[in-house]
DNA sequence: GCAAAAGTGTTACTAGTACACCCATGC
DNA sequence: GCATGGGTGTACTAGTAACACTTTTGC
């Protein structure tokens, strides 16, 4: 029989760059190494129970996170055979700063263009997953469920900028949004940042997904 | 910990339907009951293997059939929870046609809207795994996977009009292949129907991916 | 020669791209 | 009042959608 271990991979872009939370590992074998957040699934839960479970250690509060699935088989020692159960997730960089940093991992944010020394395969894990989440991205419906409400336009232009490293007109860009009918205003701004505060946006219950590139 | 089984499900477009190849289960429960062909995972494979095999146990040979993975977790018997792995698989009419029936099992092609009755939430997975297709064969990429060569254009087109449940002018199908720069015609010509017969086509080598529909 | 299915081109319309100036806020 | 970032409209281009007749084969 097969060991299963739920992974949770969890991505952001901050200062301009995709970054990806891992924890450092504290036991043999790879201590020191850095690897994603993990566990082993048990028997007593669903796996999307026992991923939520991990999501909740890392203290990445008020997420509004989706998990996405992928799977791996890692052949890391022969004759045990462990399988890998990655989930997916985005969390806007707004909120990561706030999260709390109770958690009792010693945890980090890095970029994906300069990853740490990772226990087992995990560095060819994260970069999968990263380009799982770029296709899930391009569609409206997967959007809206990591920014389900209150974001800017210009937020979101930068997470796809950044994450398929492109240059996007502002005006374009928001003409996708408005002209497919996605969303609608809310009567907020985003008062935190320099400049003219941006106005804030939901996502409309009902709108024709598309996939935005 | 959790005991893992691997599931092969094959769709087929045929009578302008789609289909689903099915096996009787022969044992209880649900003894007589239609499921997905399956299997559970071993320690001495990895699941892509034990897919394989799975598959060649149906004996739908020469299939150039691709596969794509989804997971759900059974919550079947309360205390063991078993989770499977879908192999999702899509194969042309025309290569079901000539694979041969010395198959060990009873296995046979439902129209997906007449399921019969089935073990365990077989027929939830079903109708996900199809949707789970549905969404893969939009990119061309994924289509290339499945129909590597010698596929006439209005063999797609009954496949996506069937698949989605609409109709696509011809004229207009053909051009989406030929001016995005995906196929090349081959010097083979489909003899098999009546009428005049259509051209083969394979795809290139090298084309920019994009989303056909 | 006729029934069945495949191949082909042009026009109208719709969606996407390129582009520059003004506006709201903090300091 | 100036630096910073956000909001807005128009002209052009490319892609998509609508449409009918001719060609090849089997019987």
């Amino acid at each position: 029989m097969k060991q299963l271990e739920i992974l949770v991979n969890i991505f952001t872009i901050d200062e301009e760059e995709v970054k990806v939370l891992l924890i450092k590992k504290q036991t043999d074998p790879h201590r020191g190494y850095w690897m994603i957040p993990k566990t082993n699934a048990s028997n007593e839960q669903t796996v999307d129970e026992t991923a939520a479970e991990v999501l909740e250690k890392l203290t990445v509060k008020d997420t509004k996170l989706y998990q996405y699935q992928t799977i791996s088989d890692l052949e890391r020692v022969p004759g045990l055979n462990i399988l890998s159960l990655s989930y997916v997730g985005f969390i806007d960089v707004v909120r990561v700063k706030i999260s709390d940093d109770e958690s009792p991992f010693e945890k980090e944010w890095f970029s994906v263009n300069k990853l740490p020394k990772m226990a087992y395969n995990h560095q060819h894990i994260v970069l999968n997953n990263l380009e799982f989440l770029k296709e899930k991205l391009k569609k409206a419906s997967v959007l809206n469920l990591f920014f389900p409400s209150d974001f800017s336009l210009p937020e979101l232009q930068r997470v796809y900028e950044r994450l398929y490293n492109i240059e996007i007109d502002r005006r374009n860009f928001r003409k996708k949004f408005i002209n497919h009918d996605l969303i609608e205003e809310t009567s907020l701004k985003n008062e935190d940042t320099r400049g003219r505060p941006s106005k804030l946006y939901m996502f409309k219950e009902n709108y024709e997904d598309i996939y935005l590139f």
